[in-house]
DNA sequence: GATCTATGTAGAT
DNA sequence: TCTACCTAGATCG
């Protein structure tokens, strides 16, 4: 389930969960067991994310990093915990509250440098106080690489994913193999204030919700908006489906081996 | 029960 | 551009 809000979201939880903690930390799947000797017992002191990587932080030169790729799942619910069922990567627990890690691309225990060394690579996050759009505007302006595909591109935006990609080229009329170089700089501008803030919701509400108001009774007539993921969104994964503002049927393609969508009609900027 | 699919990325070709 | 990796839910038969 994971773009950047999510990891946002767990950060966030697992802050108030278990920052300034001693945790236990465990892997029941043993994959992860000698990181998890390192951190059990020991207090964390904060837990943050950027883009789609998340920090628990223990130490200066002792960070767990976390990375969901496409399945992993990061659950937490009130102590006591159960035996582990399946597959375990990972498993915290604190004063109040356990979390389990499941089929993670990483989980891993770093140096602050080695920590440095992902940050450095991604651009700027819209989920973060210190993300500078501009960074974003100097790639993009400058590149004949397709929008949908330098959005997709964590060293241009940080935590970006597939349903933010489409949904944002959609409520911006922009189709989504414009190259960066042609697009308008107000446009960008606007794009980045608009992921902003369906970013923050998206870390509200733990889903991705993307259909604005005055288009939600319109689109409560046209089935099915209400993506798998939960949220309500314009295109993604709509392939085939009524446009929910003209009604042209969505397209779809795989694009740099990812599945792009978006409305013929409305996207053509 | 087998097969397909997925909000991702690294590394090989 | 392709493949491998990892897991669980959806879909197929």
């Amino acid at each position: 389930m994971p773009e950047g809000h999510t990891l946002h979201r767990l950060a966030r939880s697992h802050q108030k969960l278990f920052g300034g903690s001693v945790v236990e930390v465990s892997s029941p799947q043993g994959r992860f067991a000698a990181g998890a000797s390192l951190v059990d017992g020991q207090v964390l002191t904060r837990a943050e994310a950027h883009g789609k990587h998340l920090f628990h932080v223990y130490g200066p030169e002792t960070i767990v990093h976390v990375h969901l790729g496409l399945y992993g799942t990061f659950d937490e619910s009130p102590l006591p915990a159960p035996a582990p069922v399946g597959q375990v990567r990972m498993r915290v627990a604190g004063p109040t509250h356990w979390a389990d890690l499941r089929g993670p691309t990483a989980c891993e225990v770093l140096t602050r440098t080695e920590v440095k060394a992902i940050r450095d690579r991604l651009g700027p996050d819209p989920l973060r106080r210190d993300a500078d759009a501009d960074r974003a505007w100097t790639r993009i302006s400058k590149s004949r690489t397709p929008l949908a595909v330098s959005l997709m591109d964590q060293a241009v935006v940080a935590g970006v994913g597939n349903v933010f990609r489409a949904e944002i080229l959609f409520r911006h009329g922009v189709h989504p193999l414009t190259p960066g170089k042609v697009l308008d700089r107000t446009l960008w501008t606007d794009m980045w204030t608009d992921l902003v803030g369906l970013m923050r919701l998206g870390v509200r509400r733990g889903r991705i919700d993307t259909v604005r108001d005055e288009h939600l009774p319109k689109a409560t007539g046209r089935a099915p908006r209400v993506d798998r993921h939960g949220g309500e969104v314009y295109v993604y994964r709509r392939a085939g489906m009524p446009c929910l503002v003209c009604g042209t049927e969505v397209a779809g393609q795989v694009l740099a081996a990812r599945n792009l969508f978006w409305c013929p009609t409305c996207q053509t900027a």
